[in-house]
DNA sequence: CGGAGGCTTGAGGTTTATCAAATGTGGTGG
DNA sequence: CCACCACATTTGATAAACCTCAAGCCTCCG
């Protein structure tokens, strides 16, 4: 189990953006893969820790942290199946942040070592591993605009919009719709909002017949407002396929 | 000119992170760079285009900026000398965001074929680039959890903290002191802020004796105090050298 | 069936935006 | 050198967005 293991998730993500060889494909199954599971609510991740592996989602969300002193926290991104949550540990030695499971999770875990014998052997294929990192800041990017300068209910609609392309992307969502069992108050900390204020803003977007938002599910009751009210450009998701 | 060019900003900036051998610095300085200036105000790169190559900063100032319908705009990131502004322009096709010079500019640009190359050849150096992003990353994540959970002052405190550290780091800077052509309202558009609230939240950090900004420059006169009110903490710009 | 946690609603307060106008600053042409 | 212009900074007044506190309800689970 500490070898061979499933990790079609992170393929499908890389595939979505670029082709990979059979000799890559293989250099990835071979991991070697560590397999952890966590409870919704364990920490996965301690910020200001120094990891010697990172971890590619198989199952779950999961968000990075920062805590400030007054105990308030901000949730600068979530991540889904197919993500590789913390690669960029392999560059930046002590982490800026944490990970939390906000849901139960599956994570497969590989160590630092492999990933940079990976860069000395197999160029491309580590370049495509750094697409997902590059991607994941381009996601940064986009929150960073959304804080700035949107609405908090636009925030909310464009955030649905991003999370249901990212599952759709490796078959977690379909048809407008996904199990999303994420509290309303984990949202108000990365929307930078108070839980009070989600609550009001998702009772505007439902009033508008945009989505439904119940229990442990979200669906997108009309894709092309919801995308139109939210502003939403999926340019930053990098979603076209090219070889580099 | 094309050729041989003083990129010593970049150079500092990465040995400030890791060792370079002779043979990587001799790789990096060959290039080959185009040099470019840029007038404050001028467009360096256009949101949604799709470079093949990217831009090393060696004078001045530029923001990331990601335009609104309606005309607002949001700069998600300020890059100073040393910076790789758009690397991630090599793995991600199309432009997510715009470049714009917010003061007259000097750049150094590098053909994505030769990146690629690096990657090819010379793979810890390609990481220690790639180093640079991620720092970038973590510099966006420092910046989502000010926009969503500190307030404007604070937010503006930090802000200068970090350039701070990281306009020293090539030289820019030095005796808590460093040249800031950049307007309150440009400032405004990095915090998520009005030009007026900037201005109130700037005489705020004045009236506590914490910073002058004047003209064309800021002087941060009580680096302690002003760290502490920001909650400033420099993990996140990867100062510590170490070799990977 | 009882408890805990999440969701919902209301009232009142704080932060920040918007609009408008006055003042300061640097550059340019006469 | 001065007059003037464009633009940046500053100040005031009002409005909108969002927060905090508090309470009630609902759902799930032991």
């Amino acid at each position: 189990m500490a070898t061979s293991l499933d990790i079609t998730p992170l393929i499908r993500s890389l595939e979505r953006r670029d082709t990979l060889s059979d000799a890559e494909k293989a250099v990835l199954a071979r991991g070697p893969w560590r397999l952890k599971t966590y409870a919704a609510g364990a920490e996965i991740v301690a910020q200001g820790s120094e990891p010697k592996e990172s971890c590619v989602i198989l199952e779950g969300i999961t968000g990075r942290v920062i805590r400030l002193s007054d105990g308030r926290r901000q949730i600068t991104a979530l991540h889904v199946p197919g993500d590789f949550v913390d690669f960029h540990a392999l560059l930046l030695r002590v982490m800026d942040h944490g990970v939390e499971a906000l849901t139960p999770m599956t994570t497969a875990w590989i160590g630092h070592n492999t990933l940079r014998q990976i860069s000395e052997d197999h160029a491309h294929l580590f370049r495509t591993l750094s697409t997902l990192s590059e991607i994941d800041g381009a996601i940064q990017r986009a929150w960073i605009a959304c804080l700035g300068r949107r609405s908090a209910t636009a925030n909310l609609a464009h955030l649905f919009c991003e999370l249901y392309l990212r599952l759709e992307l490796t078959g977690a969502a379909a048809n407008f719709s996904f199990a999303f069992a994420v509290t309303q108050s984990t949202i108000a900390d990365a929307l930078g909002l108070s839980s009070v204020h989600v609550n009001r803003v998702a009772q505007e977007l439902r009033g508008w017949g945009l989505i439904t938002w119940e229990r442990h599910g979200v669906t997108i009751l009309d894709w092309d407002r919801l995308v139109a009210f939210a502003e939403f450009d999926p340019t930053f998701l990098n979603l076209k396929h090219e070889r580099r």
